[in-house]
DNA sequence: CTTGATGCAAAGGATTTGCACAAAT
DNA sequence: ATTTGTGCAAATCCTTTGCATCAAG
């Protein structure tokens, strides 16, 4: 359906794609969005702004246009946002191969891993989810909470 | 185990059972705390801090006594916080019948619901995490966000 | 008296927004 | 010129906290 996003044959320019994408919804790959946006096609890791903000520091990039620009980037379908205890994270949604999953809090050291197990019972449930129910769902997130393999080992309470 | 939670025989006074809970915490149940309990004894809806607050307008309590006591009421396994966009909801975990669920949010009316289809193929997802992953999980919450029933018949967008 | 609870207002933290300035067409 | 984006600071919203006061043992 969307060409734009398959682009298997042009791995050496994820980004020009994106600015595509961008440029089709009506905004700009400005330079400032373009750093933002290559960060993410190398870390591919679930990202907040404050993380981005700080990891870029020294390109003169304000928090506000991380904002803006993570923002953007969920709208038009590049990332998606995972909320974890209250706080958004960011992750790509496009050029990866890691289906919706599961994410996991530890209450310990607040380290936030992916559930790589049961994806596929968890996505057999959203297309339950989405067969039966009569609400249209967009969106689904769950969010464990709990203490990690670390932390208990460790066991430095 | 917890014989406190299992007051079958004591259905009229499911308050005094709560102020037993929280005296063994070594919290006094105040009138306020009485109060909001209570609300909750009744209403066994989710409710946020505002929605108590406002509900309880008229009987002087504080929002700080509300965040105050709802945490308490969690702390002490009364409440189960449930948290939808960023917002804290608390629905009664004792007292209820009512399984772990989905929570719904509408996008267009904001409404929050109750998923009660597929409650099985969702707690047994749960039990199949809770013993498969290397981590140790306490809490688990699933969200579901798009277009409720009456939004999308009645298009009035 | 001493301890715990309340209410208010202030503080906090994440996110958004207003505005003047800069960049690009 | 006109439009769009940026950075900063101010504003917002939910939630927590500090503090003086109140209630109870």
């Amino acid at each position: 359906m969307n060409t734009k996003f398959d682009i298997e044959s042009d791995k050496g320019n994820k980004t020009s794609a994106i600015r595509d994408i961008m440029e089709d919804s009506g905004y700009k790959l400005t330079e400032q969005r373009q750093i933002i946006a290559d960060y993410f096609l190398k870390s591919a890791e679930h990202l907040n702004a404050k993380d981005i903000y700080n990891d870029l520091k020294g390109l003169n990039i304000g928090l506000a246009t991380i904002y803006r620009t993570v923002n953007i980037l969920k709208e038009i379908g590049v990332l998606k946002e995972v909320v974890v205890d209250k706080l958004s994270y960011y992750e790509l949604k496009i050029y990866t191969q890691k289906p919706s999953h599961i994410h996991f809090k530890c209450a310990k050291c607040n380290d936030i891993i992916d559930i790589s197990k049961n994806t596929e019972k968890y996505l057999q449930l959203i297309q339950t989810l989405k067969n039966e129910q009569e609400v249209t769902i967009w969106d689904i997130n769950t969010t464990l909470t709990g203490i990690c393999k670390n932390c208990r080992e460790g066991d430095n309470a």
